[in-house]
DNA sequence: CATGAATGAGCTTTCATTCAT
DNA sequence: AATGAATGAAAGCTCATTCAT
């Protein structure tokens, strides 16, 4: 009943995984400039030729590896949707920032290679708004929370829901950003909880 | 009078500036994997030995080039030092976070392509370590500006200074990159306008 | 009947020997500095980035062609084990050390090149000692004849066995080089029928 | 009264000594390939077009380097001349040989790497035949103070004194030669002696 | 589907040499 | 005489990609 399917598969299975699963490792441990069709080849296993059986090319298959790491963004985020009126919006949103953190943490020096390469750059662009996948519907997601929490009173009215929104999304981002840059791995905890007090507008502790 | 001549000068003049600003223009404009030692020579309109006159290598080159660009940052800031108590808060930190953008929207894309080759990125990191040039000397002065109205009572003493700073700087980095991103072409004005107030606490127009 | 066919070989035929050899008559014609990668695929009518497939660079390419030339010594001093007591040792030994010349004739150049890039040297010394492919154990099977002749009393037993053997193999190694030197032609043959006479110390004819 | 002259020299001395002596240190050090002008001026400290003033190219240069070497070969030979007739035969041509094999030593790496560069080969060569300074000057004094020794009947008058001599050479410059390449530091001397020993047809002690 | 060989364009770097000062 | 800058050719090597098997 539920074979997998999808193409009629006869005999072993795809190494498409192994593939973007070498190249992604390869883009975050040694950068994306050492990612070589080679280098990924060997990581994978198996022969260069078979990249070529999976992907058009090197940039389809890096496209495909950073594309397969958006989606994860959105996840940790729905459940702020159903956390209304409940905890604290201190607490619900502190959960969120780690999880943004986290996955920034993540993508960052990935996407920022990107700037290095126009041509994988545009195709990135591309994918990302054909797929209305950008930092926008995460922003999104934030913005309604603290909105909707504004309606129930739980959060202070004269908060700019979208600016608040936007600079926990911004925070997040830089401080991955500046932490991959300089090295330094201070933890993002205490960071985070004094950006969401500030950002609601509690006083001071 | 006193022509420069910082020594008597024997053999030809040097290219030394059009090869840096060669490069930082493909850096710019064509992405740091297309700043290849050709191009670079030939934007220069000297010969690819030309470079290993005045720099031992690429790296030592691109490097140059973005260190070059550095410096710039805490100029306009300076201004914000002797601005306090003069004007508003409002409009003195607009102007920074303008100008700061202005320096992000610029640096961007050069930096954020050293994640694609982690040598590189090591070589900077370095350099703004050992020269104490990193974020933390511009959120450190718009910290300062903001405790030091916070004391004449312009500012409301409830800001927690350090995230403020630490948030213009976030949010201005976030758009520019973004920006370049997605490649929006949005004015940053009315953001930081918004960012500005919402940072102080004021209510919403 | 019985294919060799080691393995059941996927992919196209390798060009391994034709690189080898080209290499190889490069060395000898024009020397070891012009032996460039460049040069080696034009003679052996392939790329340049063919020589990489078989060989981590140019300095294994190169030794693997030294290497390749050495075993071919020993070989004709096997039949002296056999052959002694047989014949004369005169014409025993003149029979081996033409062979030892013409080995040392075509050697001679390339291994003395070797002296221009010490890490070539240091390769190749290496590959002598861990294949105990050096002219140690020439000399030995020259001594050895030697020795057992003398045990049969063919040869005087006040010869050392061991400095007639070095002797020879020396002179053969030097008058190919001074020949390689001087451009000088002269024939060995008779060079060689007085030295094995002194060697064994019969009296001049 | 002793002025150097030759040139009408005026000013500064010539550095042309100092050149000469930084490329045959990197010659020697180094191999002839990493003798690059950059490598000599660098040693010489002075600049690379310096190295144009005094000679027309990179070969002039190393061929002066060369040439400079060969005559100190034949001064200990001198003294053999006057040996003739004093203390024995054995010690006069052990005392010739270790100056032989000392000569051997230095200048075994630098001419043996010329044929990696047939141009200066051929150069060198010419030198050689032009100033009649090849290893067989140094042969025909052997075989000379043989030859005297074997009219005043103090070496055997069997011994073949062209052979004898060829023989000395031939041996110092292998085991030169082998030393260089194999990188072995056994002391020659105690080969030495018994060559000789073996040479003159004395019986084994 | 998968391979290993091969490719040709391109890379960074070094070379010996020349030239303006 | 000497320098430091500049050069053009060539070096060794790697790249993403194609192809025969």
């Amino acid at each position: 009943m539920n074979q997998p399917a999808k193409a009629p598969r006869r005999g072993r299975a795809s190494r498409k995984p192994q593939i973007v699963a070498a190249a992604e490792k390869l883009i975050r441990t040694h950068g994306l400039a050492h990612a070589t069709t080679k280098a990924i080849a060997a990581e994978a296993g198996c022969s260069e030729g078979a990249l070529y059986v999976h992907f058009r090319g090197r940039s389809e298959l890096l496209l495909a590896v950073l594309e397969e790491s958006l989606p994860d963004m959105l996840v940790p985020l729905q459940s702020l949707e159903s956390a209304v009126g409940k905890a604290t919006p201190r607490e619900n949103l502190r959960r969120a920032l780690m999880a943004i953190f986290a996955f920034h943490q993540r993508v960052t020096p990935g996407i920022s290679a990107l700037f290095s390469e126009p041509d994988l750059l545009a195709g990135f662009r591309e994918s990302l708004v054909s797929q209305n996948k950008g930092p926008h519907g995460a922003i999104a997601r934030l913005r309604k929370y603290i909105a909707a929490e504004q309606k129930l009173g739980r959060v202070n009215r004269s908060v700019d829901a979208e600016i608040a929104a936007t600079t926990l999304m911004a925070s997040s981002f830089f401080q991955s950003f500046v932490g991959h840059l300089l090295g330094g791995k201070e933890p993002f905890e205490p960071f985070c909880k004094r950006l969401v007090a500030s950002v609601l507008q509690l006083n001071r502790e």
